[in-house]
DNA sequence: CGCAAAAACCCCAAAATTGGGGGTGTCTGC
DNA sequence: GCAGACACCCCCAATTTTGGGGTTTTTGCG
């Protein structure tokens, strides 16, 4: 504790796992410079929470129940440009860490990173900066292993992929040719860089890109 | 805080997330009925830890980095009979529920359950009792869901086809004929009930099976 | 306006998977 | 000692995927 007055940085918590927003209430109010002020344990709860309150600080995990906490991301910079967001997550893919930064996220921590690493992120993100952790910053440099980003239409047919239709089903489905069905499909070989389903559905899932 | 005497369970914790284990060790503390003695962050910090100590109660995540917790949970249940195992992790899958029990986990807890159940199953595995939080009893009792057990040979071919290999690439690999690992491969479309490699890769991910 | 990127569509041929049958031998537990 | 699990092998035919090559239309954006 570096003083008995309210510390001057807001942050609200967004993660599924009580554990872990308990875990960061402590970490956070034993630090002394920032104070939690909301948590949500979904990106639903997040919503409510972000009417109700504008923190200087929201710390946002990738895997919320309801949904996907990247996809938030930018949702949450549009309504609220004031709010700077910190990834709080254990996914180690550096697709994903780009695809928050790109998403407005200014912060990256991994969970397995000291909690000093948690709490300079924080005061970082605060002051409107960039902050990646030692492992994100690492991945983020590992520029080879990110993938060119998906298009709408190859990302639902991706996700109708990795549920298990078949090409001809997806076509069906969506309405279109078989032949369009397979060139989207052509496309998402040749931009995750495989030579077959299993593989792609396995980058698919590890990347998030579902 | 029910008493200001050392509690008298003893409780180790491996987890590789620094916030949970650090949120684990407030939640514990606070509850006054157990306390922690050692903390690992990897499979193999945590034989190291139970090379030194013998706790009550282990707590153990199934995602460590450098392995998996339902594999060790069979491994420490030989070693050390007399230390009982809570899994607390946030697969939500009735397959590896299952599994966990199988291998000897004595509770299984998921990390979105309330700071209270986590405690009532230290206290209750630490009797030498069962204890499945509410989600995990909901999802053990959807005995539908689980498919049956895969052999080693099917297990190492199943992991095979998920890095994404063809048939032919592993019946050469594994020095078998084509024809051969052509059956494993049907076994594993019986067993998990799929129709093709994409729903295959994708159940094995998800139910932890690679 | 122009142009690039996305979306939709098409053909051919080779390769791989899928679905349906078989079968053998070994080893282990009851 | 024998059922059952496991590992291993084979055939055929149908379907699906994969690897090449293309075209057209729409749409967003500077």
């Amino acid at each position: 504790m570096e003083t008995n007055e309210t510390p001057p940085i807001s942050v609200a918590i967004a993660d599924d796992h009580k554990v872990v927003s308990e875990g960061l209430e402590h970490i956070i109010a034993n630090s002394g410079c920032a104070r939690v002020v909301d948590v949500a344990h979904s990106i639903a709860e997040c919503r409510q929470m972000l009417c109700r309150c504008r923190p200087d600080v929201l710390i946002l995990d990738v895997n919320l129940a309801d949904g996907n906490g990247i996809d938030l991301c930018s949702e949450v910079r549009a309504a609220y440009p004031e709010v700077n967001i910190m990834m709080l997550t254990s996914y180690a893919e550096p697709a994903v860490v780009a695809r928050a930064l790109d998403e407005g996220a200014l912060g990256y921590v991994l969970k397995n990173s000291p909690s000093e690493q948690i709490v300079e992120g924080i005061r970082t993100v605060a002051a409107g900066d960039h902050f990646l952790c030692d492992q994100a910053r690492t991945l983020f440099n590992a520029k080879a292993a990110r993938p060119v980003p998906l298009s709408p239409r190859e990302t639902e047919i991706l996700a109708l992929i990795v549920e298990g239709y078949t090409i001809k089903e997806i076509s069906e489905k969506l309405f279109l040719g078989f032949e369009t069905v397979r060139s989207y499909c052509k496309y998402l070989h040749l931009k995750l860089g495989v030579r077959n389903t299993a593989s792609l559905v396995r980058k698919a899932i590890e990347q998030k890109l579902i």
